[in-house]
DNA sequence: TGACATGGTTCGTAATACGTACCAAGAATA
DNA sequence: TATTCTTGGTACGTATTACGAACCATGTCA
């Protein structure tokens, strides 16, 4: 695929990034789906436990994170509760609204797998001494402070 | 959640890290994700046509690649078969074995789908100045060469 | 030749995600 | 106040994705 018109030098010089970063992206998310696959979680799950960690969102707000439609979360959010991860409670503020939160189970479930992530990363990033860490995360962290809205976790 | 043993010094460290990287990864899945289902493809299909775009694999290899069951395959390549954007066939060293192959159609597509991925990602480096990707780009690189087998895309 | 392994497919099932439709509660307007 | 309109959530039906189990064809090895 050799582009010929030296024409949007902007998306052709990044080629290389682009694809490193689909790359990183994919290997990334392939450690997490696998992590929440062993304790029976969807990747999606897992995201909402792990945005359930330090947040009491209500329905919508979980399905506007993630990108989903509000029945879709009605659904998972239904499963995860039958299961005992998480539960819903009244809005203090709106009576129409359902505030999500960890149940206990939820809570020790996503601290474990928190930690066996950091565990699945540990070998990814092993090649990179502490400096170059450090500079990665700031290029990370500068990258995505200039997103608009949504957090991806 | 402060632990207060400081045994594991490595994974602990990393955790800025760590969650730097997931949230990029799951930003960036967003944004293909977005692009595929505007196609009508979803992210899995995507990573298909992504593959067969300098690849010629057969269907347990390219089940390989992406971490799924063979089976899960054979329905995946089937309903995009039947969609024009790929074909099967015959690999010519082995009679048991099917190799799978871009249609036509499916090449335009992944070069168009493949133009605005990079679109898509431009803002997101936009931040960055041409040092700072080159950067990136190698640390991602070097992060990448590291790990064993399987190909993101 | 037989026994076993490999490569794919088919079938049945569960989870995920969406569109449509619906109800309850709040907000805005007459 | 009564009437719309919007927002928040759920219920239903359907398509896709993914898996386990079972199966057949081909290859490999004893």
């Amino acid at each position: 695929m050799k582009r010929s018109s030296p024409r949007r030098p902007a998306a052709v010089r990044d080629e290389g990034l682009a694809d490193a970063l689909v790359t990183a992206s994919f290997v990334i998310a392939a450690q997490l789906s696998r992590i929440g696959a062993e304790h029976g979680l969807s990747l999606t799950l897992c995201r909402v436990l792990g945005i359930l960690r330090d947040r009491r969102p209500r329905m919508s707000e979980l399905a506007d994170y993630l990108g989903l439609e509000k029945q879709t979360m009605s659904g998972l959010i239904a499963r995860a509760e039958e299961r005992g991860l998480v539960a819903r409670a009244p809005n203090p503020e709106d009576r129409r609204a359902t505030d999500v939160i960890l149940a206990p189970a939820g809570a020790r479930l996503v601290e474990r797998m928190r930690a066996e992530a950091l565990e699945a990363l540990a070998p990814l990033v092993a090649p990179l001494d502490p400096a170059d860490r450090r500079r990665l995360q700031a290029l990370l962290q500068r990258m995505l402070a200039a997103r608009d809205g949504a957090d991806g976790r």
